[in-house]
DNA sequence: TAGATTGTTAATCGATTAACAATC
DNA sequence: TAGATTGTTAATCGATTAACAATC
């Protein structure tokens, strides 16, 4: 595994790679080529190989790449089954959707609290995860290796929360709220922007005649 | 407004744009320079210019944009204002979530509809929102314009879904689903992987140290 | 063996950055 | 006017695609 300096184009494909093998593997499916795989996920055959070769050889001329074996390859760079955790800060009808229906374990993530101001959900579970005061955090993570902060609070709360996790020596904040959070030297940020995701879709709902053509 | 051709990239800014405009209005900041906004979102001064420079001369030398006038040009560019609606299909935690507490409305959509297999919730009102039995969805359509339809059903039943959707005429589809949708001629995909994001940072993460450095 | 398909090098294409004249 | 900052052209950088020898 060479594994230097990868281009973030190439990291954020590899998490659709993985979904497509999962497919394959669920559909029996032993081998797939480049082509294949380019056709399903929309990109070239050759972009396809030079993305997996950045990694090391995992095909095999004449065959295409084993579904099962490649699968493993993929998971093991994107980090699944290092055991990783994750606390969730904010359980409202979004943390509460992630709890119930989002698969952590199925992304090597365990979450091992939730942590909220309202003391009617304090004390109580929330699909088998407990649920704290905001103020027990510090002493949480001190007591716990935390390496993923979930961020699904109100948006104006969100700057002092996120300067508390990164004090707290998180080092990794999963941002659901609707704020551009500002570049952190010792903390990565990865954001899901509903509206932003709209709002792209948005812009192409107007001009769709003229990009349907190409 | 020129607005032709316009690269994934750029209009993928937009909407970050418009977020940190919003910001600054709020804040009863008058006006901003390319530099400025370069530090927020950590981008270079120039590719901001670049980038407002294809749709038009919203700037002004010496002074920079005025905070108000650039965020109507960038809420119009992404079709703000342009009276769109949407129906959404299941209604499940994550549906719930986002009748509940995204603010459609803000990003000039209405939710119409939802639509539902489960009995159970089929007649009853969800943030305001009807639901209907998915089987009167292709009537639904007939009789109202809908823009987009919002995908929240459980991964196994998107298949079905999407064929309905596309045939029923509708041009663009959000979709939660963890599924690679398979590209259609006349209907855009905008999806939002929970899993790929949370994979990407999950790359990061075993890696954090190598890359802080940079 | 013949056909298929990889991994990699080179060529192309596109996007970002730098530079600067124009001008508020 | 002097300083600041735009919009745009040119230069650079990076990412995608094409091509092909190697080989299963």
């Amino acid at each position: 595994v060479k594994d230097t300096n990868i281009p973030p184009n190439v990291i954020r494909r590899m998490p659709r790679y993985l979904r497509v093998l999962d497919d394959l593997l669920d559909h029996n499916v032993e081998s797939v080529s480049s082509r294949q795989l380019g056709d399903i996920l929309d990109l070239t055959a050759s972009q396809i190989r030079q993305d997996f070769s950045r990694f090391g050889e995992f095909g095999q001329q004449g065959y295409g790449y084993n579904v099962a074996l490649l699968r493993d390859e993929v998971a093991s760079i994107l980090g699944i089954g290092a055991n990783r955790t994750a606390v969730l800060f904010g359980t409202g009808n979004l943390g509460r959707a992630l709890l119930n229906n989002f698969n952590f374990k199925k992304y090597g993530f365990r979450v091992l609290a939730a942590f909220d101001v309202d003391t009617t959900v304090v004390g109580s579970e929330i699909a088998g995860v407990p649920v704290y005061d905001i103020g027990e955090f510090k002493e949480f993570v001190r007591e716990n290796k935390v390496d993923v902060a979930v961020l699904t609070v109100p948006g104006n709360t969100t700057a002092p929360i996120v300067g508390e996790i990164s004090k707290a020596g998180i080092k990794s904040v999963w941002n659901f709220t609707n704020v551009e959070l500002q570049r952190l030297s010792n903390t990565y940020f990865e954001s899901i922007h509903f509206s932003d995701s709209l709002l792209t879709l948005g812009y192409h709902l107007v001009r769709q005649y003229e990009y349907s053509k190409e």
